[in-house]
DNA sequence: GCCCACTATGACAACGTTGTCCCCCAGCGG
DNA sequence: CCGCTGGGGGACAACGTTGTCATAGTGGGC
């Protein structure tokens, strides 16, 4: 900006004054400071502007699991969106479950200045956050509530999901149901375990150990699982996979197998229904989810002060086929 | 800082040396001030001390089509890992093939001061970016090359892909071979049909141009493009899909027809080996792309001043079956 | 001819850091 | 007792902006 003054022979102000369109200026010096601007390839500094004003630094941060998988880059992709509308840009990383990873992603855009954070948490200790959110940062839980700290929380209503899973299948006269889960120690994992589990009781087919297989789960130990299941003395006729994950490395487990289990997946995914038979899955909208997080989160900004909220979405059963098999 | 050093006693320079670990600062002090940081939930301002510094920001700029594609979305997954390693945060932007829009965003960026720019081109015209790049800002151009200027490029073998696709399913017997390319002005779209064309011509079966289809294609339009392939004088046998959107485009309007033509899609995706028939496509490897993109920028941070390169990836068929039909 | 209002412009401080340079003081050798 | 050394610490400027206020010139009404 200054090497635009000094060759356009005017004070920095009045560069400053043209470049944001501040009233004041003659036209003709403002064409003079427009040509050296174009001449030097000036581009203004956002940081030491956001610096002076004190104003928002006009990003926001988001931290996720891992933006390589479908669920959450369609999450990323309505974060983006919504952020665009307001002027925003997003700031983003994978925390890859790792607790200290995602810490640190926080911390670092809290230093950042971003206006906001989206965090699907992967641990329990959030209290890392209290200063920042003190300080006015506004921060919305997505997929995941906070471990230690009350917070604006978007949630996918896991419990009635699989509680539908579970009623869907015993409705096809299955008794023997079992729950593939991802680890316990995540939120979603575990509350998908207890809709399970209720959803047993309710079907009145009670609740058996020996039929549920939490993670960390990969394609091996999914493959060992279903063997384990299908040579058992009772063996299970029908299987619920508790994410997108798990239920393509059933999928892939299955493969070629002739006698093959009823099977209801947590999380849609593409080509589900192209697959044969076409898989029946709990269905819910990662875009809805992270354009809800993005509304709460810029309302927060907007001056909301309401106590903590926590939105709860909707799911359903889409029957497609695979869940449809009779016992 | 200024408040931690009231309360600390201090000057704010020892504050500083304290958050930097500069030496010089007496343990009994250093423990007061962090103790007066702690209190005040103090975190330094990042923007201000780059300022200050001159030096980078650490972030890089990420401009691609849309993170909701699973394409797109590994090769983010990619860059980040490796800006990560390097202590860079990403900011990503879609531009959702809109020239502006690609434009929009890269400039964003670079008011941002971001170290470095990853690009997929949605435009023709880069021109803007000269300024840019000649102030020093590093652009790697990735899936698709720029269209006036001159820079670092990653592509994949696009042209190879597509002859080797034809090529293929010419050795099991087609003649009638059909191509569902993207909106021609994408370079990848006009590549691809230029190694469709080629392939044509070594395989000796001729290019007919009303075996191509170029889009922009979406569900309806492939499925009509289809029946007119289907009931055209002397049918088209065999499809090659453009890229991932067009042959899931393909599955589905297939889905459920009893006399399917050979099918070779370009860009590999999951589950396309747990399709019956499992299809066959042109595989290359997003996250490779991402990541030789990334170690492309970051040699240039490290100060590589040679000519712009043009890397071009690999890409292999994988044979699954649906393109193995013989004719 | 004088005062006032108004336009166009600039000087300067400040945002939150850090680099440079300088100062104070204790301890030590001569 | 003097001078020197070195550790601990502070004052100040500067990064690139913008907000505040001041100032010079201009033209119009009386």
């Amino acid at each position: 900006m200054n090497d635009v003054a000094r060759l356009a022979g005017v004070s920095i102000k009045t560069v400053s004054r043209v470049v944001n369109d501040e009233p004041g200026v003659h036209p003709s010096t403002a064409e003079r400071v427009l040509a050296a601007i174009d001449q030097l390839g000036f581009r203004r500094n956002l940081s030491a502007r956001n610096l002076r004003r004190g104003s928002s630094t006009g990003t926001i941060g988001l931290v996720l699991e891992d933006v390589g998988n479908p669920f959450y880059s369609g999450v990323t992709r309505a974060v983006e969106e919504i952020a665009r509308l307001r002027g925003r840009q997003v700031i983003s990383g994978s925390s890859d479950e790792d607790p200290g990873r995602e810490r640190e992603l926080a911390l670092e855009f809290c230093s950042r200045r971003v206006d906001g954070l989206l965090i699907v948490p992967a641990g329990l200790q959030h209290s890392y956050l209290v200063p920042e959110m003190r300080a006015g940062t506004p921060v919305v839980f997505l997929d995941r509530p906070a471990g230690d700290v009350v917070a604006d929380t978007v949630l996918v209503d896991n419990i009635g999901g699989t509680i539908e899973a579970v009623t869907h299948l015993a409705s096809h006269g299955h008794r023997r149901i079992a729950f593939l889960g991802d680890a316990p120690d995540i939120f979603t994992a575990n509350e998908r375990l207890r809709g399970y589990r209720e959803g047993c009781v309710r079907a009145g087919i009670g609740y058996h150990e020996e039929l549920v297989a939490m993670g960390p789960h990969d394609e091996s130990s999914v493959r060992t699982t279903l063997q384990r299941l299908h040579t058992m003395r009772e063996p299970a006729t029908a299987i619920v996979a508790g994410n997108n994950r798990i239920t393509v490395y059933v999928l892939r487990a299955l493969a070629g197998v002739a006698e093959r289990p009823a099977l209801v997946g947590f999380d849609d995914f593409e080509l589900a229904d192209l697959l044969s038979p076409p898989v029946t899955v709990i269905a819910h909208d990662a875009s809805a989810l992270g354009k809800a997080a993005t509304d709460l989160l810029f309302a927060r900004l907007d001056g909301d002060n309401s106590p903590p909220r926590r939105v709860v979405l909707p799911v359903r059963l889409v029957p497609r086929g695979s869940g449809e098999v009779h016992a």
